[in-house]
DNA sequence: GTCATGGTTAGACATTTGGCTAAGTGTTGC
DNA sequence: GCAACACTTAGCCAAATGTCTAACCATGAC
């Protein structure tokens, strides 16, 4: 079992916010820089400078200073984890309909014998 | 574009706990009282009613009182707007790449010219 | 009726989060 | 050289989070 992996927790804290989710899908579409990623939030640079070091602690973007410019770029296997347990979940949760299954199938057998 | 979207940030702060992600697992295999969702975590019934409260808010568990025992149990289509949002965001990346395919092939194409 | 069981409410507390301003630092353009 | 630009650092602040204890219902078993 997984949960108690530092990695999803860094993901999805990541993800649990807006302005982040809009960060990564502006960065979906391409790289961009940072004044161009806090343009559309509204907000001021320091500000989206911690939600840009909250979405690097969890893998989620890679940055690069060139000069002045630092140019943030998606990362996308990172969202990969996440997967991962979706699929874990849904495996538990699938072996526990099959045995309900084969319990309502025992049941119904015995009614008829 | 759903990041404004409150569910996915309800979601994603409910999943970003090892304590609730661990409960999830737990009741994927059936539902549990609280006590015994309790026990393993190590923590206080208190704290863990707040985590409980926290996944029923996100829509992921619901929960039932008989008597003097509560029953949680799992809503697995809950989880559906993170695949969602998953997808989402990996056609946008893919759909970038397609553009930058298409940009190279006609970069070659001038090059043969 | 009384006592244990299972949960609930209320409040305290330290830490983290998400936002800000103000004052840097290092580059680039003229 | 010097001004504008693109961050960066430091520090403040209010609100939210995760944990706890202590006291309080309610139900079930005797």
């Amino acid at each position: 079992m997984s949960n108690h992996d530092p990695d999803l927790s860094l993901l999805f804290h990541a993800l649990a916010d807006p302005t982040r989710r809009a960060m990564l899908t502006r960065l979906a579409a391409g790289p961009a820089q940072v004044t161009e990623l806090a343009g559309p939030t509204g907000l001021r640079l320091p500000t989206v400078m911690r939600h840009l070091a909250v979405l690097a602690d969890a893998g989620l973007v890679s940055t690069a200073k060139d000069g002045r410019v630092r140019t943030c770029a998606l990362n996308p296997q990172a969202l990969a984890p996440i997967r991962g347990w979706l699929d874990e979940q849904r495996a538990i949760w699938e072996a526990r309909l099959d045995r309900m299954d084969s319990y309502v199938l025992a049941l119904m057998k015995d009614r008829k014998e």
